[in-house]
RNA sequence: GCCCCUGUGGCGCAGUUGGUUAGCGCAGCGGACUUUUAAUCCGAGGGUCGUGGGUUCGAGUCCCACCGGGGGCACCA
């Protein structure tokens, strides 16, 4: 390609381009005016109200002595109504691009047809476009393009607007429900001398002054605790995190989390908080709390479901187990039910592995799993009644995890074991396993009280609020191969 | 990393069992039109069919490789 990708042609770049306005007055919205006028006037009935709009020209009428045109803001459309006699420079306005800026003033109307418009009494070009915007009809349909040109996207796919306007508003809206329940927001670390807090594999980077390897972090759990030791005893945190894996529908490279800590609570605390701010959002911002995911109905009103894990396992395959059954009979239900394992599994991880393949798809509605193996947790408290379980939770909606929290392990001596175990696995070969933190072991060292904490993944939130199947569909600019070289696509 | 699908002018598509100058709509260009709603009508342009090989008298169409994109599996949230 020469550069005449889309790129219109010399005649149509205008001449007064230095002569683009520094400001524009913009006293009004489309959607303001489609609201206050719309039900009121008549066909072919004109106001006095004069208002001002800018936006991009979406589409064009050209009808010798009388024009139309369709003028998009960030609220919605307006019809642009252009005759001739009483247009500023009428040949010009009939020339503008689609895809062009345009400031606009002039009365509200409604057309013989009754289409509400702002007659075009004066107007300014306030940038041209000079690519050509998506076929006005089809839109853009491949969705590559749609995420690598999202600035094109969001003109052009109105369920894209509606995704993200959205997801503003649910991040929006966690944050003023955290504070009016006391919880301080805080910024912690994103680049760590250790990644911890979750079991993935990090970005790894470097410090050029301090010489100093660092990683993109994976989870900020174990700054968010140093807080709750420092006596901030309710805190929470809306970030990204980073984790170098695989990507899909449902994972993207960064994404964002939502981590709270809460001093003197356990898990219960936060299997309520979970239930209420699901339950809160929908309501708030859907209107219900009936949704449906991918065509099937859902109900995220709280109380969830709440099971324990071991009983969710066994009640799915028939088959009584818990985290004392031996670890050979259940490698051999691995095997039965076509599920990976490893010689290092214990039973804590065989069942995990079991209940993730066999179980978690099949839960539907809000679930609550509880009472997690220790084995696979380490940085949870152990089950009160049960020592070889934990107090941990995962939220499960639609078959998918949309949470994780447990009550937290206060313990330093208990805190050192399970690093070092992880370390171990992770020396045997396991890459997401954990390394011991030792600065974090000795914030324990100075107290950390009985703690509840809790994790939800934002993007997989909004995913199931706005009824998207792809993560993609969340994330404005989500990771991509790079581009190929201009000339080749 | 493995498997399946896909790649035609700026955009959306059609291209029949491989057969003569590769079509259509939108956009863009020239013209007509004072109530359009993807406006309509007339006219003239624009593509070495992702790239590179191969089979064939002849390939957008068949084969191979590579590149891009999508979906699924595996890993994870």
């Amino acid at each position: 390609m020469t550069g005449q990708d889309g790129e219109r042609s010399e005649l149509q770049q205008g001449s007064e381009r230095s002569e683009f306005p520094y400001t524009a007055h913009v006293e009004n919205t489309a959607h303001e005016i489609v609201d206050r006028f719309a039900e009121q006037l008549d066909a072919g009935e004109e106001t006095g109200v004069v208002v001002s709009v800018a936006g991009r020209l979406m589409l064009r009428r050209v009808q010798g002595k009388l024009a139309f045109g369709t003028l998009a803001d960030h609220t919605g459309r307006i019809q642009l109504f252009a005759p001739a006699q009483s247009t500023p420079e009428f040949e010009a306005f009939c020339a503008l691009s689609l895809g062009d800026w345009v400031q606009v003033s002039g009365i509200v109307m409604k057309t013989k047809r009754g289409e509400l418009s702002v007659r075009v009494d004066g107007w300014t070009l306030l940038a041209q476009s000079r690519r050509s915007f998506p076929d006005k009809w089809h839109g853009i349909t491949d969705p590559d393009t749609r995420y690598r040109q999202r600035y094109v996207d969001l003109w052009v796919t109105e369920e894209a607007r509606r995704a993200f306007t959205l997801r503003s508003q649910i991040v929006s809206a966690i944050r003023r429900w955290m504070e009016d329940r006391g919880y301080l927001e805080v910024e912690t670390p994103v680049l760590h001398p250790i990644p911890g807090g979750a079991l993935a594999r990090p970005f790894a980077t470097h410090h050029n002054a301090l010489d100093q390897e660092l990683f993109l972090r994976i989870a900020p759990e174990l700054y968010l605790k140093r807080l709750v030791v420092g006596g901030f005893p309710k805190v929470f945190e809306i970030g990204r995190v980073f984790r170098n894996e695989g990507m899909s529908v449902r994972h993207n490279p960064e994404f964002t989390m939502l981590e709270c800590y809460e001093a003197y609570g356990d898990y219960r605390v936060h299997i309520e908080l979970t239930e209420q701010l699901v339950a809160h959002l929908a309501t708030s911002l859907l209107g219900t709390t009936e949704v449906s995911y991918g065509g099937r109905p859902l109900s995220l009103a709280a109380p969830w479901r709440r099971a324990p894990l071991a009983e969710l396992l066994s009640e799915q395959i028939g088959v009584e187990v818990d985290v004392r059954t031996p670890v050979a009979e259940l490698r051999r239900l691995c095997d039965q039910h076509d599920t990976p394992w490893k010689d290092h599994y214990g039973s804590g991880k065989l069942l995990l592995e079991l209940y993730e393949k066999i179980v978690e798809p099949t839960l539907w509605e809000p679930t609550f799993v509880t009472d997690y193996p220790k084995e696979v947790s380490p940085l949870s408290r152990v089950h009160r009644e049960d020592e070889l379980l934990t107090e941990r939770f995962e939220g499960i909606v639609a078959g998918r995890e949309l949470c994780n929290g447990f009550s937290e392990l206060c313990d330093p001596d208990d805190q050192r074991e399970r690093f070092e175990d992880q370390a171990r696995q992770n020396a045997g070969g396991d890459d997401e396993a954990m390394v011991v933190d030792d600065d974090y072991l000795r914030a324990l060292d100075y107290g950390l009280p009985p703690t509840v904490g809790l994790g939800i993944g934002i993007d997989r939130l909004v995913m199931l609020l706005t009824d998207s199947a792809n993560i993609r569909d969340v994330v404005l600019f989500p990771t991509l191969r790079p581009e190929q070289a201009a000339g080749s696509d």
